[in-house]
DNA sequence: CTGAAAGCGCTAACAC
DNA sequence: GTGTTAGCGCTTTCAG
């Protein structure tokens, strides 16, 4: 019951409501002793200013909305963290919406739904573009995309191609059998921002400059979840006549497949040599040969385009570029 | 740009901005065609309302916070999934706040923070008790506790010490060594909802019931992360010597636990049998025995005692408790 | 059924 | 450095 309003405060501090409004916002024309006496008022009365009255008076609600696929994983976890920290010094708040189910996707069409009700959007692994049926819908409020390429909107993205091709490389030292574990791509499903789809471009373009054919029978594409990981994973496996290089495209589904070699007696990074892509938390425990991604810093550039662009939405539109690097572990 | 306000609309309709308002509130006293000259003005301008302006003025934000120690588990997607659908009804939004990090919690200590700038609160898998410092904080904002009984806020929870012993009296049904695979609950991580320990307190008691002991050192307890829930399982299988009968605390561990069985050569449901407990998503797909927990009606009933305590937060407080069900599969 | 007008709590521009 | 005052956009009386 926030019934204690600020001329509550500014009648028993003995002071105006506009002093009291200047004591709460760190404003430097007050005197310290007065502003000491509103903050112990507002201490003894429990006032809280009201948020609503605030966003509505300055037109700014202190705070960001990330809408992104799904959560739980590791690389969105890092992601929420980073941008979290990064905006502490803003005095900004990060409100997450993901677009678990079709009836979330739904409502958040609705320009007046509950994420846009603030100062700014990230849209990470999403695509603004394809996510409205009426591109108009949510314009105007300042926005960055994280990962995928846009035309439209400040963006951060990964050099997926170039990830790709380092894996070839890598995996060519030795040469074998060369298959893909690819994470299927569709619009409405969490991903559908094409990072996937690069990184086999890019590891297809080396084995190609390499003189090396990947026949599209080599590649096993699947739904992002547990139990096709471990399916295409064993399709691979069935596949093999001996020892075989196999780039997967994210830690996750890489996982899986240690999982499965192991299970069918086989020695990752000697039967099968495994490089995957993003180097999460779980990666260097597992041993994983992966692709890291500077997720951290990725999130904190985009925090910092996203909080230039409320203060200044004229600006150009932005795009960084990170480079991804390959971390040599035990699996290949 | 949301420049247009409902005086342009009501300039532009030749009405008051009163009517205005009435049109999209879908008031009753209002002629269907006065509305429709309204509404097409609306299109016809782009008029967005001001959702700042409008929880100012009504002091009501038509969403409610949701706060959960993590996300990406089935369980609380669930949970989450049944939650919007129920709220739909309402024409409310739920906003998700994870406490990934220390940060987050030490942020939303403040009851000035995001998640409190709604008309209500679920704590789910968290004891608001426990969770401020200062216990009157977030006073007066109606809220509804998931899986964690309270003596102040409504509640809803599940009879976790009869899913224990409902494991114990089936796996009775064999006897074998017996052993136990736990979730770690501390306080300021995840899981400090006492769940867990209920679990294995009914577990416990059927064991003593059946005249069979359960001692400390069969009960396995790990962190809630991958590589401990497979540290856990080698631990238990490596007692081993013969058959044996092992509850699993979280389906999500139990199939780790399969894993590692499988890894050993063993065979799920004859050399070790389980019973775990969530029946989330992946469970029926594993062929795991399971409790089965009502999740969705869990989430509905919730939603509904909160939007009850908002529409009139005198009401006495409410509690329900749901009984979990065996689901009998292939491990035991 | 529609209009007129007050005012929610706060901030900011302007006085002093 | 503090007070005075207007007003953000909307909803909700109260008239008529």
């Amino acid at each position: 019951m926030s019934k204690v309003t600020i001329k509550d405060v500014a009648r028993h501090a003995g002071v105006q409501p506009s002093t009291v409004s200047r004591a709460i916002n760190n404003h430097p024309h007050i005197r310290a002793t007065t502003k000491a006496r509103v903050l112990s008022s507002i201490q003894e009365l429990g006032f809280v200013p009201d948020r609503a009255a605030q966003s509505f008076r300055t037109g700014r609600t202190r705070s960001i909305s990330l809408l992104l696929p799904i959560t739980g994983t590791d690389f969105y976890d890092r992601l929420i963290n980073s941008i979290d920290e990064a905006l502490e010094a803003y005095e900004y708040d990060a409100g997450i919406f993901p677009l678990l189910s079709e009836r979330r996707l739904a409502r958040y069409q609705n320009p007046a739904a509950l994420p846009y009700h603030t100062d700014g959007l990230v849209y990470a692994s999403l695509n603004p573009e394809q996510l409205y049926h009426d591109p108009l819908t949510i314009q105007g409020l300042p926005a960055v995309v994280f990962e995928v390429p846009s035309s439209r909107y400040d963006h951060v993205t990964v050099n997926n191609e170039l990830g790709g091709s380092l894996a070839a490389r890598h995996l060519q030292r030795r040469p074998a059998t060369t298959f893909v574990i690819n994470v299927e791509e569709r619009f409405n499903t969490p991903f559908a921002s094409g990072v996937f789809r690069e990184r086999v471009r890019g590891f297809r373009a080396a084995q190609r400059d390499a003189g090396l054919d990947l026949p599209d029978t080599h590649i096993f594409t699947s739904d992002f979840t547990p139990e096709r990981a471990h399916q295409a994973a064993r399709r691979a496996l069935q596949q093999r006549t001996g020892p075989v290089n196999i780039f997967v495209t994210c830690d996750v589904f890489a996982r899986a497949l240690l999982e499965e070699v192991r299970l069918a007696g086989l020695t990752p990074g000697d039967d099968v040599r495994i490089v995957g892509f993003d180097d999460d938390r779980q990666a260097e425990a597992s041993g994983l040969t992966t692709l890291h991604q500077p997720v951290e810093e990725m999130g904190r550039t985009l925090t910092r385009l996203l909080m230039e662009r409320i203060a200044d939405p004229s600006l150009l539109e932005r795009s960084v570029q990170f480079d991804p690097v390959l971390k040599v572990r035990g699996t290949a």
